[in-house]
DNA sequence: GCCAACGTTGGC
DNA sequence: GCCAACGTTGGC
């Protein structure tokens, strides 16, 4: 099993909107980064994902959340009326992918990027470097046990 | 709101 | 294929 890092703003998605709802599947879409996209795509069902919490007053990582379905055409890139719309892709060569999340688990508190980088074994996680805007991002099994081991 | 860093676009 | 201009990200 792969482990993850997806950020999001939690005004658009938090990880209290997966755990108010802890049965239903929530649709990632809108990443309209290739090298993001290409993340999603080598997602497998089950795989766990940290839940990053960014451009907000409390940053960090806020819970766990795993793939309930594996890639598929991002909707939102067909869709005239949504942000995320794409008039370049069409369904015959769709451009951008989702995948369905699924609530596992709220950490008890939020980890947060100060303490991220207080952290050493971090050192390779794309989060972390100076400027990086990578949304989607794999986590190794010894970054994702020097994580957890702070909760 | 600022602004550094980055990815994408498009003219050449 | 280069690269300047532009739009976006995201911490502060």
């Amino acid at each position: 099993m792969a482990r993850w890092l997806v950020k999001t703003e939690p005004d658009e998605c938090s990880i209290d909107d997966f755990a108010e709802n802890p049965d239903r599947a929530i649709v990632w879409e809108g990443v309209r980064n290739y090298q993001a996209r290409n993340f999603l795509r080598d997602m497998a069902v089950g795989d766990e994902c940290f839940i990053y919490h960014s451009s907000c007053k409390h940053i960090g990582i806020a819970g766990i959340v795993k793939v309930f379905r594996s890639a598929y055409p991002d909707p939102a890139q067909f869709d005239p009326e949504s942000p995320y719309h794409d008039a370049r892709s069409t369904t015959d060569n769709p451009r951008w992918t989702a995948v369905d999340m699924i609530f596992v688990s709220k950490l008890p508190r939020l980890i947060t990027l100060d303490e991220l980088r207080g952290l050493s074994g971090l050192e390779g996680l794309s989060l972390l470097k100076r400027g990086s805007r990578l949304s989607v991002m794999p986590v190794s099994e010894s970054e994702w046990e020097t994580i957890v081991a702070l909760c």
